[in-house]
DNA sequence: GAATAATGTAATGTATATGTTACAATAAGG
DNA sequence: CCTTATTGTAACATATACATTACATTATTC
């Protein structure tokens, strides 16, 4: 499983542009994060958080190999 | 506030350079991290989580200006 | 079916997270 | 004291997060 960038964002009703411009980055950057192409900063996810009304660990929380 | 990756360490019973070897970086990263002077990437905040079995809230949330 | 909005993605450039090497400072223990 | 473990930090190199520009694709909606 990859982030849930996607999911927040929807249920936030917003589109990439708009998450973009509440987070201070490019849409390109959302989209990436979105596609799990690369790894955001810290300083990042907490802006997504911020924008989306939710914690660290439910969008980016991701069990260790072997746990649930 | 800060972080708390000095605290989870300290509670792990970790030095920072046991904390580097688990996670995969060096001890020089951790003590930055540590002190606040630079902005870790989301998969180096996770293995930290892992290394000393603290959430990512745990860690690295930081309310949001002016919300507690 | 043309216009527009939302998204994917590629090429290239820049800023910065992280590595490497090295040295200093402090504390703890012999 | 001297040694060793732990931590702070500086200079320089490298990898990569992110910006910029641009174009393509897929819905909508008129």
């Amino acid at each position: 499983m990859k982030n849930k960038v996607k999911f927040a964002r929807l249920q936030a009703e917003l589109t990439q542009q708009q998450l973009a411009e509440k987070t201070g980055v490019t849409r390109q950057t959302i989209s990436l994060i979105e596609k799990g192409k690369y790894n955001p900063t810290l300083n990042l996810c907490l802006e997504i958080c911020y924008a989306t009304g939710r914690s660290l660990d439910e969008i980016f929380w991701i069990p260790r190999e072997g746990e649930e």
